[in-house]
DNA sequence: GTCATTTGTTATTCTTGACTAACTAAAGAT
DNA sequence: ATCTTTAGTTAGTCAAGAATAACAAATGAC
């Protein structure tokens, strides 16, 4: 699993597909479009591209699936998101801002950084 | 001093202005392109952006100086720098992945966080 | 003094990733 | 059965921020 360097908006659109699919079995890009707060038609053309990437597929009644590969990078993703909001919050950032920030961090964070981080999960609250 | 949300492409042309400035006395647009890796002419449209939005003068010897507000923005951006790139160095982070992205993460961190994160600064190494 | 090099600018192009407008197709209400 | 709503797509537009190509002006070599 080398890094890629997948761009920020195809990294947005796997993990809000993989929290989506969480909440619910059948994900459609309509359900992506009002959790992002995007068109339809920009919704549209990232499947679109997505699906060609190979990180998605689509089947018959439009329902989003996330493949081998696309999982991999929503489950990394999505990983560092939660490990930083814990990290922020327990440096005493409020919650809202934890969030954001790891949303905007998770994407240019190394891998290297990142299991630095990880490593320290349990000292967060003494820190 | 609120938070004007500046995009990173800006921010980063600041700070380097900043970093060569620290350099030598004169800078120059060539400078900044060396030192950011980009053409001449993306930095001397990027200098148009600065001037008209107030962030640098030009004088007649084409030595690009900070005003007041761009001096303001990149130090700001400059002390994220540095104290992200302490913080990974403290974590066990290699000197050049901390660089790296300590200066991608400069960019996109709140001021609430960053000041939780410097608030534990002395901590770093027993983090 | 002319010619080459260096620096900066302008015009144009490209890519990314959003948007609106307009269309198709399926599903539900009556 | 028709009409409306919902979901998805396609086409075309826009802005940011990079690139090249081509030009202008100053500096230096000789």
């Amino acid at each position: 699993m080398p890094n890629s360097r997948n761009s920020e908006s195809t990294e947005m659109y796997l993990e809000t597909i993989l929290k989506e699919s969480l909440l619910h079995p059948d994900v459609h890009a309509i359900h992506i479009a009002s959790a992002m707060g995007f068109s339809k038609p920009s919704v549209s053309v990232a499947m679109k591209n997505l699906r060609e990437q190979g990180y998605i597929t689509v089947d018959e009644e439009s329902h989003i699936h996330l493949t081998e590969s696309g999982l991999a990078i929503a489950n990394s993703v999505y990983e560092r998101h939660q490990v930083l909001t814990r990290l922020f919050e327990g440096l005493g950032v409020s919650p809202e801002t934890a969030e954001q920030d790891a949303c905007r961090i998770e994407h240019c964070i190394s891998e290297e950084t990142f299991a630095a981080i990880k490593k320290q999960e349990k000292n967060y609250g003494v820190l």
